[in-house]
DNA sequence: GAACTATCGCAACTCGAAGTTGCGTTTGCA
DNA sequence: TGCAAACGCAACTTCGAGTTGCGATAGTTC
């Protein structure tokens, strides 16, 4: 006679509205607050559960583990506002994707974001997370150069992803050490790599 | 009539030979490998007292927490060869140090490193070091842009921590990723941004 | 609006790794 | 040769991640 009672070790999600959107806005937000304040390695779960005013048994059985709810976390903002700069010129358009980049990463939010890649970058979904976000934002890069070789300022034959990094790495540095990236040293960062571009395509180095 | 036998807590280093010495190198050697092996997140300080052959405790007297441990172990062979580079041109120099760069965040201990560094950012120790080993980094640097100077090729208003960091960032995001480097790209890297530094530096924009 | 069950709350767990304590033993060094 | 610095060992504390079992609540369906 056996009480053949499905018991779900993990919520499934049979059940979006209510209660359960609640619990979920709420411990959302709360794991936001937690990160702001804590950083990622000393984020506690069960700090989040007192937050959220919810059982920390909830939480775990929607997100598994404590990295699986910072990503979830960090998904939804991150992805959010990929839509396409479109300012007329290549340098405001680089400019306006600096900015965001840098508005990005320098929240509190943004700064724990990049620390918890890279403490959990062994993990495969958070690595996997870096790269739908990496995709993401080189396709819509992507746009960004094809107009700006569309305008003549650009040659047919720019390598888009190393523009990327040349405009994002420089400054990431800072970012990740916390450290303020004042205006004049993007403006000096994207004319700088917007001359080499243009200097090492017209003649052919040598 | 009260025993005053000092006991101290913490290792102090007045009796730097023999016995001493040899654990200390058994340790830092045991703690590479582990950091190489598992990545600062699971490294275990057990783990590196059993490969070393010593006692946890003989560890945590010397160095008090995990992070001071590999803090330790990757200050002297990051900080050694800051051998100023020379190869007698711009390029050249440029090109070494990037590869100088590369090779070390290329390997296991320098990833781990790095991903140290993000994680324990907020730990002044950690923070500190960083500190230390950038200025190193900056200062050697120097030389290097005030000879292309003397030689005519850079303008002698550069900003030689911009142009480090112009050619370092680009290649920072791959390396803390765990992806290779190529040549080619660093190639690329140091020429555009060469062309960019000149080209920005002869006209005065706009 | 009644029943079915997904989801939640609560309390008491397990587990693993960091870091500690006390004491006896070895060994560098004066 | 002797004293204290440094080590070994074993048992301990602490803390946070993640688990388990069961009863209570509340969406959803008919």
């Amino acid at each position: 006679m056996e009480r053949v009672t499905k018991r779900p070790a993990v919520t499934v999600g049979t059940r979006p509205g209510g209660r359960s959107e609640r619990v979920v806005r709420s411990v959302l937000k709360a794991a936001a607050e937690e990160l702001s304040l804590s950083g990622f390695t000393n984020f506690r779960v069960e700090e989040v559960a007192l937050r959220a005013a919810v059982a920390k048994t909830t939480i775990y059985r929607r997100w598994p583990t404590k990295t699986d709810l910072v990503a979830a976390m960090l998904h939804a903002p991150l992805i959010a506002d990929d839509a396409t700069v479109d300012t007329g010129s290549l340098r405001g358009d680089l400019l306006e994707t600096l900015r965001r980049g840098v508005a990005k990463g320098g929240t509190p939010e943004g700064r724990a974001a990049i620390r918890m890649v890279q403490a959990e970058i062994e993990n495969p979904e958070v690595a996997e997370l870096v790269r739908v976000l990496r995709r993401a934002r080189r396709k819509a890069f992507r746009e960004v150069v094809k107009r700006a070789v569309a305008r003549g300022e650009l040659a047919p034959t720019v390598d888009s992803n190393l523009l990327l990094d040349m405009i994002m790495g420089p400054v990431h540095g800072r970012m990740r050490l916390g450290e303020p990236v004042p205006a004049s040293l993007m403006e000096s960062v994207v004319d700088i790599v917007v001359a080499g571009f243009n200097a090492a395509a017209a003649p052919p180095r040598r």
